[in-house]
DNA sequence: CGCTAGACGTAAATCGATTTATCTGCAGAT
DNA sequence: ATCTGCAGATAAATCGATTTACGTCTAGCG
């Protein structure tokens, strides 16, 4: 069953890895590996070492181009400066945006990632927070995920809002989200507003739904229940919200603008419109959530409620590294809130 | 310098994190560390250990809750089950397919994977190879990533080409690909068409160019170099595609398709026809590259040639895995080579 | 009775580092 | 002459498993 032809081979070799260990460069240098290990990590023990035998330890070091093992290392010192990242999918988005995130302020600290996906399966969010807890990574970032139990590392949830102990959660202000999204809507003069509501699985789903009722009270907007429709299939694609758009269009009273639960349900949202021949912004405003990479350069340009994705991603490393370096019984934060921000592009526009 | 503002705060705990060691549970149980470690890992050694004593010690184990420490038995074993992956960046698009893909198989092989992107910066394209070394990886997948010299490990490049000793490079066939994508624009009456060429850090630029120009030729479609620019930022948005797009409308004669180096700058250069009052198809044929996600929902929706990214992903991972499991001298495959689809939507229509 | 062949295990080396407690000279103080 | 103290190291324990090379005991056989 192989996907691809493959053409030549060849046989592998090494040129020359030379792999040198503590003991063998301490016996080239007729020392001892205590001291080698000393003089290499800069242990305060090694003050009492002259510089003179420090220089030669280095330079033998360099020459025979020794590399410490690291799983020794980490056995030794029960660190692995490594963590675990659990995300519901690798996709375009919502997820790879966190993860950039994370990435680049992780490495920066000399810690590596796990990545792995469970894809709304129940037995994945149960087995990986342990399988990567085994694995001996010091924290977990969970991104849209529900949280484990048992879990004896630090954990930071992206869009997390239950509070669980040990948990950090990052999550936005979605009553300001809310109300930036409903404001613009209704200062371009909708009244009658569609929503698409998220997924039962994803966190964000209730908490925003919650806020968007909220903020609509206080606009004096009615959400109608005929208006009202929730995203189902669990593909990262626009699909679903083409489906739910469809749903719409054939069996709700007319509406002037739509509320998509995301930027990505927001896209086959306007395709569903489309093909339906209403015009978007002419016929119909639509505005979607997270403001992804693609946004703006959609035709007509997404207007969206901006998530920091990014920087949501970055404060969730720092927090973990923050908190792996603290204390064990330390505080920590059990929650950090980032603010949201309205980006009008040519998705909206007056009502007719 | 925090991003974020900060709520409350408790302290950590963990409930009972009871950490048993291989010792522990042997003392537990009045049998030696060696006895149980064959019976837990099913040993042919453990062959003339009766059964009942054999159940004893997995009751004993899972009564306990016994985890074999993954560091102490990667230190023993000199396995990792661990493989790194390089990619230029996490974005939208390529690489996060190509991720999902690689994902997909690894996890099922009982592997895990660590992620660094380097940005297309050269420090980091020469450290992170070494790195990920030195973490102990047994294999290195490179996502559109030139090849690092001295690294012992198997290597497969998803879009490599130059032939390397020890790496498998996964490509898509580049002549079809152009083929495909030139006999849709000419069989549409296009004849003046306008390239945008790849970045020139993107591995397949130079390879997809040369298959351009070949298919060119064979369809008597002359290639202009008035009609031609290049990538030039390494943003990973439709922004350079949209800069080189302008540059086009700019300077060059006029033309009646345009075929983009990828989905993304295919993106770009649609909302810059736009914004120049160029309609996309009518005016302008438009056809990317890779078929990304959001392909599909773009309005018009992108013609494009299909890359199975998602394939070539599980492609690498499977051969990957293969080769470390081989014999150290095996031979292993050169090259292997997937096919590209024509996805024929909206972006493309008979020249006008 | 003596010898051998399983049955049933175990002791100990090993993987490669880190780190604490200790050892040996020798200079200077008493 | 003895003691103190420091410079300059090092031996050995440790992290937690895996795995090879040996026991020991009993039953069976000649």
């Amino acid at each position: 069953m192989s996907r691809a032809k493959s053409h030549k081979s060849g046989a592998s070799q090494d040129p020359r890895q030379q792999k040198v260990n503590l003991r063998e460069l301490a016996e080239h240098l007729g020392l001892s590996v205590a001291t080698v290990s000393l003089v290499m990590n800069g242990s305060p023990a090694a003050k009492s070492i002259p510089h003179h035998t420090q220089a030669r330890v280095r330079a033998a070091a360099r020459e025979l181009n020794y590399r410490p093992n690291v799983m020794a290392r980490m056995l030794r010192q029960q660190r692995t400066f490594t963590i675990g990242v659990i995300v519901p999918e690798i996709s375009e988005g919502y997820a790879a945006l966190v993860l950039s995130g994370i990435e680049d302020h992780l490495l920066q600290e000399g810690y590596f990632y796990f990545v792995v996906s469970h894809r709304h399966r129940n037995d994945l969010i149960d087995e990986y927070p342990r399988l990567l807890q085994q694995r001996g990574v010091e924290g977990l970032v969970l991104v849209d995920t529900i949280c484990p139990t048992g879990i004896s590392v630090p954990i930071v949830a992206v869009s997390g809002h239950k509070h669980v102990a040990g948990v950090t959660n990052i999550s936005l202000n979605h009553s300001r989200a809310a109300r930036l999204a409903l404001d613009h809507l209704t200062s371009l003069g909708h009244r009658r507003i569609a929503f698409i509501k998220g997924q039962v699985f994803s966190s964000d789903t209730e908490v925003r739904w919650k806020a968007v009722r909220a903020a609509a009270q206080d606009l004096g907007v009615t959400v109608e229940d005929q208006l009202t429709v929730q995203l189902e299939s669990e593909s990262p694609t626009p699909q679903p919200g083409y489906d739910m758009t469809c749903k719409l269009l054939k069996s709700a009273p007319p509406f002037t603008a739509l509320f998509a639960f995301n930027d990505i349900s927001a896209l086959g949202a306007i395709r569903a419109l489309r093909e339906a021949g209403r015009r978007v912004p002419e016929d119909v405003s639509v505005i979607g959530f997270d403001d992804i990479q693609s946004a703006a350069y959609q035709n007509p340009g997404l207007t969206t409620i901006r998530q920091p994705l990014r920087e949501m991603g970055m404060t969730a490393a720092e927090t973990l590294v923050r908190r792996i370096n603290a204390a064990k019984n330390a505080d920590y934060p059990k929650s950090m809130v980032v603010e949201p921000e309205l980006i009008v592009r040519g998705s909206t526009a007056a009502a007719s």
